[in-house]
DNA sequence: GCCGTTTTCGGCCCGACTGTTTTCAGTCG
């Protein structure tokens, strides 16, 4: 089962607990071990199995220990079972509606029987909901348009898709002379690959003015609440934005707590706590309440006798501690790039495709670039003419003459098969300098059985890169059943480097995968996957999934010179 | 529920906005 099958049985029992009216600190409890589970990158069913004790995971105790073994082995919980049944099967769907909580939630259940989306609309239609003590004719016509909304609500959105308006919303507002310093924050500036709204910060001698400034933004689609120092307002596409405006004297203060996550700044403030102090949005404050630092994040951190912790890190995954012992990694950076080891030449690729990939290359700064053909068996079997593999070398072979200053390395994409093996022999591959092998289907092979192949295919000495380990597709396919911890040690031992794959709806491995199996030592490489100039920019959206992964510039192959990257590739043969 | 250099009990982050609450509850982030 996943972490994230198993996260959700947790996460439904806080629900339905709240909506009880349990302990809100046992509420909290579950919430807490739900994520420590999403997030820590080990795998649970493997724990579980091999009988480690889980109660040494933070957040996670002998009780909630108990209950993750019995959901890995049973596939239920007993507990959550017998909850269900004090409930309709759909009432968690009217905590998604805005403006109704749990406590709303309870009272529409047990006053109005109200226990699904579709009932409560008709309610709503029906003017029942005003009559409730708690609710009023402005709650009830906002629940009605929120039951509509939600049907075409989209879920969170892709990093890359939130970045223009992100961008927009910033010269918008830069625009207005009244603010001065101006930062978007939230997870969009921790650069998680999926952003739930966006988050944006600013100081101003005018606060209102800069209100009805960024309430004037076009592509509004609703203004939620407009209040002195916070206004939200929902753009037409539905990403929500979250616009804060404190003093100067508050800024670090406020980006910091506005760039989160939750949990870091829990812990932020725990450890504010401890020393007798106080921390929120407008700064830290001594036993006197006296500020004694707020205006830049840097002097927050310094405060407590930490490094100053870069937003990619700020999740509670160990940072703190890690800042505290002066132990923080020094994240790889765009500058550190010195190519790009995974674009994917289309199949109608001729001279001046190569020739603009090349170019737009040496704009970016690339000492060298891997071209690789879009080959595979599969990928050719489906009614397209492919050209030969001795065509794609003979063309990178010409373009290696009227190039010079970049290094062309040629690559080919190969699909491994079923049984582990590779779908071209070792002759046809031994013409290339770089081989990158994955997974293109037969997704659904159990776990043991996947990695078997995997492991397989990583024994072929050809093999330098193993291609978007996990297979996922965010928010539209889960990745594949593995047990990526064996895999990277034999990655590692073969000397072969797991792939970033920065296309922004893959980003394979994740964050939690590349931070928990950096740990095996073995090497990461980093491909746009381009097929075209245009998309060789999104190299960054892999290289923020490192960053996040905490990779250090060592531990990432495409910061290597060209003469390095060579002796790399000579040591595999 | 979890957690612990004030440990096995008694804490558990903090504030803005909305509505109609004249001092606060509910929701949200």
């Amino acid at each position: 089962m996943s972490n994230s099958e198993i996260a959700a049985f947790f996460k439904e029992l806080a629900d339905l607990l709240e909506i009880k009216g349990d302990n809100p600190f046992r509420i909290r409890a579950y919430r807490n071990a739900a994520r420590t589970i999403e997030t820590s990158g080990y795998d649970f069913t493997k724990l579980v199995q091999e009988g480690y004790d889980l109660s040494r995971l933070p957040d996670i105790g002998d009780r909630i220990a108990k209950k993750i073994a019995e959901i890995v082995t049973t596939g239920k919980l007993q507990k959550l079972e017998e909850l269900k049944k004090e409930f309709p099967p759909h009432i968690l769907d009217l905590l998604k509606i805005e403006g109704i909580g749990p406590k709303r939630a309870r009272a529409l259940y047990e006053k109005l029987g109200i226990g699904s989306l579709e009932e409560l609309r008709k309610a709503a239609e029906e003017h029942r909901i005003r009559e409730l003590p708690g609710f009023d004719v402005k709650t009830e016509e906002k629940i009605l348009k929120g039951v509509v909304l939600y049907k075409k609500e989209g879920k969170r959105f892709l990093y890359s898709q939130a970045e223009p308006f992100a961008r927009a919303l910033y010269d918008h507002l830069k625009k207005f002379p009244a603010i001065q310093r101006l930062s978007v924050a939230g997870s969009f500036r921790r650069r998680k690959e999926t952003v739930g709204d966006l988050d944006i910060v600013a100081t101003s001698e005018d606060p209102l003015g800069a209100m009805d400034h960024f309430t004037s933004f076009a592509g509004i689609g609703e203004v939620v609440s407009k209040g002195d120092t916070r206004s939200t307002i929902i753009l037409e596409n539905n990403l929500q934005v979250d616009f804060r405006v404190v003093s100067d004297a508050s800024f670090g203060a406020a980006l910091h707590y506005f760039t989160g996550s939750k949990a870091h700044n829990i812990a932020v403030r725990k450890m504010a706590v401890e020393k007798g102090w106080k921390v929120n949005e407008y700064g830290v404050f001594d036993e006197n309440l006296q500020r004694i630092a707020g205006t830049d994040e840097e002097e927050i951190y310094a405060l407590f006798g930490m490094e100053y912790i870069e937003p990619e890190l700020r999740e509670d995954r160990g940072e703190l501690e890690a800042a505290k012992a002066k132990r923080l990694p020094r994240l790889v950076r765009v500058e550190d790039l010195r190519g790009d080891l995974h674009l994917q030449l289309p199949v109608d690729a001729d001279a001046d495709t190569i020739d603009k990939l090349i170019q737009t290359a040496k704009k970016l700064g690339y000492r060298y670039l891997c071209l690789c053909a879009k080959t595979s068996k599969l990928f050719c079997s489906h009614g397209r003419s492919c050209p030969p593999l001795q065509d794609h070398l003979k063309m990178l072979e010409e373009a290696r003459k009227r190039h010079k200053g970049i290094h062309i390395f040629a690559g080919v994409d190969v699909e491994i098969l079923e049984d582990g093996n590779l779908a071209y022999s070792d002759e046809e591959l031994e013409a290339f300098d770089l081989v990158i092998a994955g997974v293109e289907e037969d997704l659904g092979l159990e776990k043991e059985a996947q990695t078997r192949r995997i492991l397989r295919a990583l024994e072929n000495p050809r093999v330098q890169i193993l291609a978007h380990p996990s297979c996922r597709i965010i928010a539209q396919r889960n990745g594949c059943s593995l047990d990526l911890e064996v895999i990277a040690q034999a990655a590692a031992h073969h000397g072969i480097c797991l792939e970033i794959d920065a296309r922004p709806e893959r980003l394979d491995l994740n964050d939690a995968h590349i931070k928990r199996l950096r740990e095996y030592g073995v090497r990461f490489s980093l491909g746009s996957l381009a097929s075209n100039p245009e998309e060789m920019d999104r190299i960054r959206y892999g290289l923020y999934q490192a960053r996040r992964g905490w990779l250090e510039a060592e531990s990432l192959v495409n910061t290597l010179d060209p003469k390095e990257l060579e002796a790399w590739l000579k040591e595999k043969e």
